[in-house]
DNA sequence: ATTAATTTGTTTGATAATCAAGATATTTGG
DNA sequence: CCAAATATCTTGATTATCAAACAAATTAAT
């Protein structure tokens, strides 16, 4: 258990470099590249959720959400129903960074497993399932 | 392949709210916390040496270093063969803070992994073993 | 239905984190 | 010995962030 503990700290530790190497050859900053990453994964939301998801207050994301929307890479709508709320959503501009970003990932993902046989990789992913549901 | 990528960003996510939610409890900054961390895991070393490993300028962390002296977190000793050097160190009460971090991660560990049995802990072991070595 | 409390997003003012570029001291390789 | 490389620090500017105050809209209470 000990093990796996600093297993799961090393990973984290080299996943967080190997983001902040990608971001920086998209010239975006990590934050607002998150922030893309965020829309891209759950969709359209508003800017309190997207706060909360990106662990920031909707002050800090106002501003940057404004410089995302000069960039082109987001757009802000009207909510429906609640007329105090704005939704936030990816541009196709947005869509085509987390596009490129994912598949950035999927790369790492292949390529650091590429030594774990098939039923390595099942238990592997069933783990990360049960993991993921215990946060 | 394309779902384990998926679990594996969304652990990275969980583990990263995490982080910060537990970082604030301290009363540090997430930078200064993690400046902690890998002096607490990977011993004494050079302004360089950090620097690179947290992904920052030497610059910065000229700065970042005085606050954790004033604090009383780390202490600065001269290199003793490299005179331009200086090693950064914890003292003991940046190490009690390493330790309580660390146990905070273990318990996490702990936690999230409960559900599951002792020869998938093995083989979850192993493969974040080779995971780390592809990075 | 009217009022009070809460929620949502923005603005503002202050602080913290960061970088790039330049300066200094030291080491290294010829 | 000397030029080039390395390590650290300093400075000036930019960016990210927060807390608090605000306005508008919604929800809850009576």
């Amino acid at each position: 258990m000990h093990s796996l503990n600093n297993l799961i700290i090393e990973f984290y530790d080299k996943l967080s470099s190997w983001e902040q190497s990608v971001v920086k050859d998209t010239g975006y900053s990590l934050a607002q590249v998150h922030t893309i990453e965020v829309l891209g994964s759950h969709g359209p939301m508003r800017m309190k959720e997207l706060a909360d998801r990106l662990g920031i207050t909707t002050g800090t994301l106002t501003v940057q959400v404004e410089k995302l929307v000069q960039f082109g890479l987001i757009a802000r709508t009207p909510h429906e129903v609640d007329r105090r709320s704005i939704l936030v959503e990816l541009t196709s501009e947005g869509t085509a960074l987390h596009k490129h970003h994912n598949r950035m990932h999927l790369q790492l993902t292949q390529d650091i497993t590429r030594h774990l046989d098939p039923e390595s990789i099942k238990v592997l992913t069933q783990s990360f399932e049960k993991m993921n549901r215990e946060f």
